[in-house]
DNA sequence: ATAATATGTTTGTCTCTAGAACAATTCATT
DNA sequence: AATGAATTGTTCTAGAGACAAACATATTAT
């Protein structure tokens, strides 16, 4: 049968684009959705069960995913088995911070396999942060290469990224300028390594996996501010997709203006939020010399002090308008507070509504809803791993084989 | 040969999507260049030659395109024959304003055929507005049904739109709340009617065909500002794609905080871009009690008052500061301004790009051009139209065949 | 137990795109 | 003026992929 091709595409040629978006598709969903049934995957692609079926069978024995039993839910007809992400597919995750580098391993399905934190006496460079995480990596390397199939590194890094070539335009906390960070550790590391800004990567976690999952915000409008020590970073998606900008340096939430002869940030501004709303003012106040976003929470919410209603009043006041400027401008379903701005909105979850409510426009702001962040400190290391996620799932079938396994043949016919 | 299909797809049901998908690019490609050569839609696709020489077949008997005789330019090979995109295709615009509704036809391509702008002698009611526009497309109506493909009405609005059911939430200078527009345009016209905001519009046909076709915008990478008599609007273009939000209402860059203390704006908060930055305040100056945007340009320029300086002055402050906190939120290519801000950018080149290069963070900063708008009068018909084509554009062969024209049998199998 | 329902599986058909071979048309060179 | 090189349109064929129909299977409802 099947006559031999003339001179057809190349071996590893791509198959079909349709092919490859029906593949890309269906990985995705599984991906973000962690289980699903076979009939929910007709349901949701529109496509008919046979392409399904087929489908399914390629991405199986490609080791991407793997069938088990019906779970036997109540239903009629005959039951449809469960498709999983397979946990052999997973992708590495760094987040280089202020006292720490830390590395984490996170397989398909957003589940954090492993999540190692090497603390730093001092800030860490660039270099050092890459040599950390490479050896970090290194030491991972004989279990990675005999249990999975690495997708890549993605790094979260607090500062400016260009996101098409990695470089670190500019992390003030880190004090890192023009650092190509994605070269450099996918030269030390040996994996191909992508770079983006910590709270975009939060934006996309928490949007897929936590607070948006259930919500309406699955739409794919949200808004993720973070606070912490050393500022605020956001990170937005409009419409299902991140936004990047041209450059990758889309969502600098915290630098928004939020108030007239405010004092001066580190960005050349005045009045930005991260300069009037910030953690270690909360801190002081609540009379803590160190610590981190839990401690402050228990020290705020048992004070009686005035003066910390007051600050915390006032904080939430410029929270407010960056928040009501970010409604009009995007419309979100869905507002995620993390870290300290989790706290604040906490201690008065009316109050940041009420502000949305008088001062944002009408229509949007009835739908803007308030969550405080879900993912806690898993947020980095999923959002990291999903940017060396994403390439792979827009084709599943690029990816090499899983170690140890041999690949099953391509054809079926005969 | 070909035996006769079992039951096969419907008459009318729908092709491949793969084919839906690559009509689509194709004829969107010649609706935003308005010409191109078959080579260059080769080049630009990636198709095959011989898969576009199909699929511009496919369009020229459906009447969406036609192609002409090579330009004959001074190139090696042989030349390759002109792809236009229809003049018969054409979507109607309608621009209600405080003293007039705007009435267009736009053909594919972008070309204004017609426009008629009617003077009320009071702000239009919706169902005036309503009135209006279907009597004068009913006046036009012999004309359409003789030459052209009416794909749709598209209707800009100044308020707030949303685009899913066509329903105006407000529109505060109009005096409109809820009006479901899109619903009883299309009752009125008999044609499909969809609704959105003007500067959202402005923002896709600045992109396509005005300021930011020939710039590196072209990315998608845009923000669009207007100011005018009666306020500022705003269009964001992020990535390529019109930045919507939950229900469409995003975009809002009129009502940016910008000053502490400032004045209450219609919107209910204080301080807002809108009502520090008016044209009505430079008219006053400029000592012209009436007048549109040209005039009150003429005036300034002549003008040597401290007064009208300072206002100047004042006024690009504020811009400068809603400018730079969408360029940190955004990381835009190209920040267009229309109107009145065309006007005020254009009496001090310098002084927007000063702001934004000292007060904006350093990667977005360094990217963002400030144009001023191309497009003129015709941008809200372009724009509106634009909404129009949109679902025509998502799958041509969808669409009615030509009056007078008579269909080419599907087959050419034989 | 039987019917109804939902879903997996198999098979055949149809649509669409790519590629090869050929034709056409222009510019450059001799 | 003739020839060659380059580029593109045209025709034909083949292969890939998705769908629908028919059948098989597994569960719930009666």
């Amino acid at each position: 049968m099947m006559p031999p091709r003339t001179q057809a595409s190349a071996p590893t040629g791509e198959p079909d684009p349709s092919r490859r978006n029906n593949l890309s598709l269906l990985t995705s969903l599984v991906h973000h959705h962690g289980v699903l049934s076979r009939a929910q995957l007709t349901r949701q692609t529109g496509l008919n069960r046979s392409t399904v079926g087929t489908l399914i069978g390629h991405l199986t024995s490609l080791g991407l995913v793997y069938e088990s039993a019906p779970s036997g839910e109540g239903q009629v007809g005959r039951p449809s088995p469960e498709v999983h992400p397979s946990p052999s597919i997973a992708a590495l995750a760094v987040n280089p911070e202020v006292d720490a580098v830390t590395i984490g391993l996170v397989s398909l399905g957003g589940k954090v396999q492993k999540k190692i934190r090497f603390e730093t006496e001092r800030i860490p460079s660039a270099r050092e942060a890459v040599n950390i995480a490479a050896a970090v990596i290194a030491g991972m390397r004989s279990e990675l290469d005999a249990s999975y199939r690495i997708t890549g590194v993605g790094m979260a890094v607090p500062g400016l990224v260009n996101r098409d070539d990695g470089v670190v335009r500019h992390a003030p906390h880190l004090g890192w300028r023009n650092e190509p960070v994605a070269r450099m550790l996918s030269e030390a590391a040996g994996y191909p390594c992508q770079a983006a800004n910590d709270a975009s990567l939060g934006a996309e976690a928490e949007l897929i996996f936590g607070a948006g999952a259930g919500t309406s915000a699955g739409q794919g409008n949200l808004i993720y501010l973070n606070g912490g020590a050393s500022g605020i970073g956001g990170g937005i998606i409009a419409d299902g997709q991140l936004l990047r900008g041209a450059s990758g340096y889309a969502g600098e939430l915290g630098h928004t203006f939020v108030r007239s002869g405010g004092s001066a940030c580190h960005c050349g501004a005045t009045g930005c939020l991260e300069t009037e709303v910030s953690q270690s003012r909360l801190m002081e106040l609540a009379g803590l010399s160190s610590g981190d976003t839990a401690d402050l929470e228990e020290a705020l919410g048992n004070s009686r002090s005035a003066a910390v209603d007051d600050e915390v009043g006032r904080q939430l006041t410029y929270l407010g308008i960056a928040l009501r400027n970010a409604v009009n401008i995007f419309n979100p379903d869905a507002i995620v507070l993390d870290g300290f701005l989790g706290t604040l909105h906490a201690l008065a979850p009316a109050s940041l509504d009420a502000i949305l409510r008088s001062q944002a426009m009408d229509g949007p702001a009835g739908q803007a809803k308030i969550y405080r962040a879900a993912l806690g400190s898993d947020l980095m290391m999923i959002g990291a791993a999903e940017l060396a996620f994403t390439p792979f799932l827009a084709d599943p079938a690029g990816l090499g084989p899983t170690p140890g396994t041999i690949p099953a043949p391509a054809s079926r016919t005969g």
